[in-house]
DNA sequence: GGAATGAGTTCCAAATAATGAAACTCGGTT
DNA sequence: AACCGAGTTTCATTATTTGGAACTCATTCC
């Protein structure tokens, strides 16, 4: 039996040093010890400790000069692996490229991590792909294509957590900012199979996206296809719509026999995963 | 060669749970909790309450099916943020691009975490990028470019502790493989000021390596250029040794007046960082 | 000049959480 | 039916964490 106790708070030590580290990764910006301090909820010395483990753990950077804490690269080291391990990027690489080069637009895909969606890859029509500036990046649920596609097929004691959770904060006019709005739009999502955004967001970007399905109708993910308003209109966008579910449905195909890619042990010189590169 | 004994052991229970988190990462593939026992220098109740704690804090993920553990996604969150805020890749893009567009070959911007070499960015000449494909990626700092370029920097007693951790394993009949060799390639480096990668590490691939020094002379990273053998000559790449050390410099010119891009504190919903993007 | 403020650090007795040997459960084998 | 091995739970003991308060060391203010 599992505690289903979401957003377990009471994971002892180590989920309050987690908790200090999130804090600080909420910033989005180095922190001073007095900031962090004000905005959570353990006392003085206490925190001092936290930060200070993580700080000499790797998993917080220390600017001497300015006395601010910033997430630290051991971070990056270990999420790594995450996103190859445990993310649907892997798995969705070859059908996400072929996506972007069929409508020649932004594909995202993405996740659903604490009832926000986390970009997991991202294939960018014009410009040179910025790594991380996609990957790892949060975004509301509640208003984005993706985040609508999935949260359209939660089943509902998770759905109704997850709503809890959705800040509700009007970005734009179209912006739906009410329970009852999102939860009719969320019907109409599942009816249809996929959903839009529809400047809902940011004014001037639209998109497409399509929930990414297990074989038992558990949402994995979403993968979506976005434009401005100056180049496509929403009827451009639902053209597209049956190539993105494609995607979504190609995706979910290889996701059932995920994991374990190769289970090869190879015998590896002891300083961990070497892999070729210069 | 064997387990390098966690240097930072002494950091109570957050520390040891981030070792078994580590020790996870390290796999590079999903495992099972008996595997990880076996590696582990807990006892079984132990591992297991850590298991569970960084499971349900997302810092793992389980594969129920399968029973395995996996580096969790609320770790590529968190190394977006470190990514962004910790790293050289942020203020070095430019640089990196104009590298990659003037040489035409592969360009790689690295640190050192753990007397390991990490790379943070990459720039591949001809094929798209690769998200992550290259951030977060390790590799040996006894036989690479970057590597050695950025021990070759480091003072004394740090660089006696990184020389200690590496496994001088023999990749290639090029590698060097004792102390003795590498610290005189290391003088080498040091008095040109950039390093060559001779196949060292991968048979057919070289490369030149300038060090990112701060004001002080504290080595933050470095910069490669990567060919083959097939294509470019030693030589050749000497030839592009004052670029890579120009791209290198200015990088460190511009790391001066790090952190704090901006310190403006926007008002925020509160689901926590919002950027745009769908 | 010196008092007052504020950020950061250290102390230590009490409160709490971590530890790990052993026992147990469960699904599959022999 | 007894066995086995992987995984899970228990609980008395032990070690760590906790946090109020006091301290340091700058800076600012009067």
């Amino acid at each position: 039996m599992n505690r289903v106790d979401r957003e377990a708070k009471g994971d002892g030590t180590v989920g309050k040093a987690l908790d200090v580290l999130d804090r600080v990764a909420a910033f989005g910006r180095p922190v001073r010890f007095a900031e962090l301090l004000e905005t959570s909820p353990f006392p003085k010395a206490t925190l001092y400790r936290f930060v200070q483990t993580l700080t000499n753990q790797g998993m917080l950077s220390f600017d001497e000069e300015r006395h601010t804490y910033a997430p630290g690269i051991r971070l990056v080291r270990l999420a790594h692996a995450a996103w190859e391990q445990s993310s649907l990027a892997p798995i969705a690489r070859p059908h996400v490229d072929a996506l972007a080069r069929a409508t020649r637009e932004t594909v995202h895909l993405a996740q659903l991590d604490h009832a926000q969606v986390l970009y997991v890859d991202k294939r960018n029509a014009e410009e040179a792909v910025k790594m991380y500036s996609s990957a790892g990046k949060v975004g509301p649920a509640y208003c984005t294509g993706v985040g609508k596609a999935m949260m359209a097929f939660l089943p509902e004691p998770e759905l109704q957590a997850v709503i809890d959770q959705q800040s509700f904060h009007a970005f734009t006019p179209a912006t739906l900012i009410t329970e009852a709005a999102l939860r009719e739009e969320l019907a109409a999502i599942r009816a249809r199979g996929y959903g839009f955004d529809r400047e809902e967001h940011e004014a001037g970007i639209i998109c497409v996206a399509a929930p990414i399905l297990s074989a038992s109708g558990q949402i994995l993910g979403a993968i979506s296809v976005t434009s401005t308003t100056a180049r496509r209109t929403l009827n451009d966008l639902e053209q597209l719509a049956p190539k993105v579910r494609g995607a979504a449905e190609r995706i979910a195909g290889e996701a059932r026999h995920w994991r374990f890619p190769d289970k090869l042990k190879a015998d590896q010189p002891a300083t961990g995963t070497v892999q070729c590169q210069e």
